[in-house]
DNA sequence: AAGAACAACAACCGCCTTAGG
DNA sequence: ACCTAAGGCGGTTGTTGTTCT
């Protein structure tokens, strides 16, 4: 534990904030303890009284964030998976800077954790390419390249569970599968994400919110060739919500852009799928059938992984 | 080994929206 | 209709830990 959670650092503030009896600065385990019992027994909300009522010599806000981005029993800690990264980076193309909102779609995930990925991670990235976070060329390569990157991660990760199972279950079986190459993105990766039933008509729900006050460019839909869904999936929806789904769609969309001749759907497509490190836990309702008269995505605007193979990613 | 630079992230700030009086 | 307080959100800052030189 981080030494500032403990109230270990020190912060210098005005006369009128210490002569108010208000502490701030990082919470101590005492103040933790007393907010966390408060709320078991009460339940969130009316902050402001919370934190008088509990003793804490806090503002409302203050407990409010401290529980929301902290003590809430369901925060999930740790690295972000690069199904959530791949998350993150599709939503914010979509919503931009909305964190509130696209950590809906990450359960566990807080908006601040998110925020600071997003400033730390990515807008690192563009500094290093040299290229404004924001802008269009960033996002291309972004498209290009880093969601490339993390689909790859995800085969990789999927391929030495896959690998795993093998082994587990027949030990007979010795036939060695070279891992995925560096060249190309591995033939199984839709299947990784889309169960082969539901391939044919997958999308996503990205064009939705069509009041919310997007900033950031669209990179990975365009507003023309939009794709129609497919009537039939319309009405049986039984493809499970992965986080993956928008760049499934997209793939499979695309049309040729992943060779599937020669691989066993049957036996590690499905195997993938349901060893699958992707998890079918986005939150309530089935996001991606939300908006299915919204903008879909742009045959000629999905990602170029034929370019990209070609370029050794 | 020491200092600098960078990374991670908790916490605060200010603004906006909303609900209630 | 107006005012006010509370809650929510995005932006920013400050501190500590880690890695690099």
């Amino acid at each position: 534990m981080r030494a500032s959670m403990l109230g270990v650092t020190k912060r210098i503030y005005s006369s009128s904030e210490e002569e108010s009896g208000l502490r701030r600065g990082p919470w101590t385990l005492q103040e933790d303890t007393l907010l966390t019992r408060y709320i078991a027994r009460h339940g969130e909300g009316r902050w402001n009284m919370l934190a008088k009522c509990a003793g804490l010599k806090r503002t409302g806000k203050s407990c409010r964030l401290r529980w929301l981005n902290y003590l809430k029993p369901d925060i999930k800690r740790g690295n972000l998976t690069p199904q959530e990264q791949l998350l993150i980076l599709e939503l914010h193309s979509k919503w931009g800077n909305r964190w509130s909102k696209i950590a809906q779609h990450l359960p566990g995930r807080t908006d601040n954790e998110i925020k600071n990925y997003w400033r730390t991670k990515v807008q690192k990235e563009a500094r290093q390419l040299n290229i404004e976070a924001n802008s269009e060329k960033f996002l291309d390569a972004v498209r290009n390249f880093w969601i490339p990157r993390l689909l790859q991660k995800m085969e990789q990760a999927s391929y030495s569970s896959s690998l795993a199972t093998l082994d587990s279950q027949s030990q007979a079986d010795h036939g060695v599968r070279s891992p995925p190459s560096n060249s190309t993105v591995p033939s199984s990766l839709s299947t990784l994400l889309c169960p082969p039933e539901s391939q044919s008509a997958h999308y996503s729900n990205l064009g939705s919110e069509k009041s919310s006050s997007v900033t950031s460019p669209n990179v990975l839909s365009t507003n023309s060739n939009t794709i129609s869904p497919q009537p039939e999936t319309l009405e049986n929806p039984t493809c499970s919500p992965l986080p993956g789904d928008a760049i499934c769609s997209n793939l499979i969309l695309s049309g040729s852009c992943y060779d599937l001749d020669g691989f066993d759907q049957a036996s590690a497509g499905m195997g993938a799928y349901d060893n699958s490190p992707v998890e079918c836990q986005m939150g309530e309702g089935n996001w991606v059938f939300d908006s299915m008269e919204d903008t879909l995505w742009d045959m000629d605007d999905t990602w170029h992984f034929r370019d990209l193979s070609e370029t050794g990613i």
